[in-house]
DNA sequence: ACCTGAACACCGTTCAAGT
DNA sequence: ACCTGAACACCGTTCAAGT
């Protein structure tokens, strides 16, 4: 499991294969499967023991601190593997450490005031966000050359104003400079955590 | 690739490959390299031709009945294919249906009042939601049989008992009934785009 | 321009055989 | 219990050859 871990870090999750693996375990690929039943089961595995580097342990004052926090270290642990949210989205079934980690944070809204019913809602509120990344509709922190923004806005400005307005805002040079993704995951969270509070109240 | 999107439709999006689509076609696997650059390129126009499928098309009385309405058109197509999300997902840049659809979508918000900074907080927020889906963190959907609720009770009830209390409330016989996909992607919407109404007044 | 067929370098997984 | 090696049924993609 470490060494696939390390593969993955390495080249990415797209190009482990059970042949790579053995090779790099210096042993026959059909030696895998004495430990593995296949490799959808390899690849459940290596999810859960990413999602069981989350500390679960929180220190807040309240369920809005402790959110925030196992959040946040859920995300540091995403970027120290960009890997595993495909991992996690190819899970077929929660593992272990999965099901420590979804108890922890609904421990958190429970232990917060939240019904089981608002609970269940911030759940498919938060969605894979709990977990420290987003499906985002499409990369927008690259940065486009001068001459490949003049390009765009005149080939495009026409038909997509508004689209095009956005690319160029989101560049070096536009208003509101390169897009920090870490910025927004925070403010979307920050978001997200403003309004269960209210629903809470509500 | 009205073939393509067939073939997903009946097999799955996974069981695409080159080989299959040509027998579906009579032809051979080699023939739709004249047509298609390679495998990614294929699966690039299957994703873009999808999103073409949402009508873009509002006649909503200000922004937030225009974007609920583009959105759950969007959930129509996505529910329709289910294989949408992953083929969306793979893209590897924007076809030009997508680019037509996040210009709609810019263009409600900024039409709305939202100014840049915060059109582009806002796509953040909304994330996949705003193409119909979500990324959930795992399926409850699936109703749990009552000797199954009762062992998953009694085995995990101690080291896990939120995480417990919740599954089994998501049951034909729990508190809150099976889970409704669609009622809690209405649910998340309506939450996000209250809090954007917020966002705008401050 | 479009299609074909053989070939190459990969896959996951089986099975029977070894230790 | 754990590992091996050959084999099977697949992949995506190349290349030279056809029409």
């Amino acid at each position: 499991m470490a060494a696939a871990i390390e593969l993955a870090d390495r080249d990415g999750i797209e190009s482990i294969s059970m042949r790579k693996l053995a090779q790099e375990l210096g042993v026959e690929a059909m030696s895998l499967y004495t430990h593995v039943r296949n490799k959808a089961d390899l690849l459940d595995g290596l999810a859960d023991a990413v999602i069981g580097q989350i500390p679960t342990s929180t220190d807040g004052a309240d369920w809005k601190a402790s959110l925030r926090q196992i959040v946040f270290a859920a995300r540091g642990v995403v970027l120290r593997h960009p890997w595993a949210p495909r991992a996690v989205q190819a899970q077929t079934a929660p593992g272990p450490a999965a099901l420590h980690y979804i108890n922890a944070v609904i421990g958190i809204l429970r232990e917060g005031g939240f019904s089981i019913a608002q609970t269940h809602h911030a759940l498919h509120i938060l969605g894979s966000r709990v977990l420290g990344f987003t499906q985002d509709l499409f990369d927008d922190s690259g940065d486009l050359e001068p001459e490949a923004a003049a390009s765009l806005a005149s080939a495009l400005g026409q038909s997509h104003p508004y689209a095009v307005e956005m690319a160029l805002a989101v560049t070096h040079a536009g208003t509101l400079g390169p897009c920090d993704d870490d910025a927004e995951f925070e403010f979307a969270l920050e978001f997200i955590l403003d309004g269960l509070a209210r629903l809470q109240q509500s």
